[in-house]
DNA sequence: GCATTGACTAGGG
DNA sequence: GCCCTAGCCAATG
């Protein structure tokens, strides 16, 4: 059984291109769906440029943070064919990517057009 | 082993 | 729609 660390690095390796997938989907994925901070830890810490760290962004479509490249992760984002204004993704909605839809054993279902489902209660 | 940090999230104003 | 506050989690010092 990898750490969480590993599972985290893990799923965004697994990130396809032109998808951004949110650090509670990533934490989810990882078997913690409230340690969306402690995965940005472990990017930061983990510093991996051979993963692709700039698909991970905030919930709401949000940027989030990049080091102090954060206008590089935008632009790595727009590449990918993101419209990125300011700090917030337009067709997020459209891009998200879910991590469990990339399971062989996940059944389709996997609609990058309607995220509307809430996986994650969240209670506080 | 304890205390602090940080690339977060949800709720409220 | 954006900003601030409170809460949660794992890693690091």
């Amino acid at each position: 059984m990898a750490s969480f660390t590993s599972r985290v690095l893990s799923v965004v390796g697994r990130i396809p291109v032109g998808r951004v997938a949110t650090y509670g989907d990533v934490a989810e994925a990882a078997g913690h769906p409230r340690a969306a901070r402690a995965v940005g830890n472990i990017m930061r810490t983990s510093g991996r440029p051979d993963l692709p760290c700039h698909r991970v962004v905030a919930a709401a479509g949000r940027l989030g943070g990049y080091g102090g490249n954060l206008e590089l992760k935008r632009a790595l984002l727009r590449a990918e064919g993101l419209h990125v204004t300011g700090s917030t993704i337009r067709n997020f909605r459209l891009r998200r990517w879910a991590f469990r839809c990339a399971r062989p054993s996940a059944r389709s279902g996997q609609g990058p057009g309607r995220p509307g489902k809430h996986k994650g209660p969240k209670l506080r």
